[in-house]
DNA sequence: CCCCAGGCGGTTG
DNA sequence: CAACCGCCTGGG
């Protein structure tokens, strides 16, 4: 990176145990876009970074804080031993462990997750980006890097603010008043994220709080857990990994069998699923 | 024109 | 309980 101050430059970790492309196209989060030369820019917390892989490191450009990245990239988890860990659930879960080798859960932001995650029911990546580009664009603030601008993700407190009507340019149809709802929850305390990402709250508590909102359903509310209120052993399942449990393991597999790591399995065999099982 | 896509909620048998 | 079905929208 040419013009990434030396003062910003970061190294987070090694290639093979932080896969950037593998962590950020995984499916788990829709704002990190890579440009032709595989270099990633993202927005997070209101900060902009750009993550690149060279000489085998992974290094990090930005002015936010060093401590939030390391957290949001879940540094201090080894992630090795928890995926080797998996070899012993058969040949497929195997595959899957082996394939999916680099790939971390990020801690991503709370209240951006429950709100991803509202708009990803029914949608394909591409379009879940959009949407979630356009909302902020349209309602958070603008912040420029080398010159590009670039936008936060809305507060929930100003989404609240809004009306269904209000989410028209982003056409994201029923999903809307979803949004609406689970913003106004948020930012008038009737759900507290923080609290439920505390770990005295148990992966289950969090779902059914979670559930309680209208547009909120088992599938949502786990991956809102697991990919932003740290709990590993949440264990989404959509159509994908139905299928993928259905075609590879007993008519009468528990996920629960996988542990408390169970969550991290989750991605390994999803994110083999959805690439087809082809080489990288 | 039809069908479906990384779901949810409400209704029905 | 399971099996439907409508829902906004965009793309094949």
């Amino acid at each position: 990176m040419q013009y990434c101050d030396e003062k910003n430059k970061i190294l987070l970790a090694g290639a093979d145990v932080l896969d950037i492309v593998k962590t950020f196209e995984c499916g788990q989060c829709f704002r990190w876009n890579a440009d032709s030369s595989g270099v990633y820019t993202g927005v997070v917390n209101g900060s902009t970074a750009r993550v690149w892989t060279e000489n085998g490191s992974v290094f990090l450009c930005s002015d936010g804080d060093e401590a939030m990245w390391r957290d949001y990239f879940d540094l201090d988890t080894d992630y090795e031993s928890i995926r080797r860990g998996f070899f012993g659930y058969g040949e497929y879960m195997r595959t899957c462990a082996e394939y999916g080798a680099g790939i971390r859960i990020l801690r991503q932001n709370k209240w951006e997750a429950l709100c991803s995650f509202i708009i990803s029911q029914c949608n394909n990546i591409p379009r879940i980006k959009k949407i979630v580009e356009t909302l902020c664009r349209e309602f958070g603030e603008g912040i420029y890097l080398d010159g590009q601008s670039y936008y936060t993700f809305p507060s929930a407190e100003r989404i609240a603010a809004l009306e269904a009507e209000d989410l028209a340019p982003l056409r994201c149809g029923y999903r809307a008043p979803y949004i609406i709802t689970a913003a106004r929850a948020v930012a008038e305390g009737e759900i507290d994220l923080d609290a439920l990402s505390e770990p005295a709250t148990s992966c289950a508590e969090a779902v059914k709080t979670l559930r309680s909102l209208h547009g909120i359903g088992e599938k949502v509310a786990n991956c809102v857990v697991l990919f932003s209120l740290r709990k590993l052993d949440a264990f989404p399942v959509d159509v994908w990994m139905k299928r993928a449990l259905r075609e590879n393991f007993p008519p009468d597999f528990d996920p629960k069998v996988l542990g408390s790591h169970a969550g991290i399995a989750q991605q390994y065999i999803f994110y083999y699923a959805r690439s087809g099982g082809k080489q990288n």
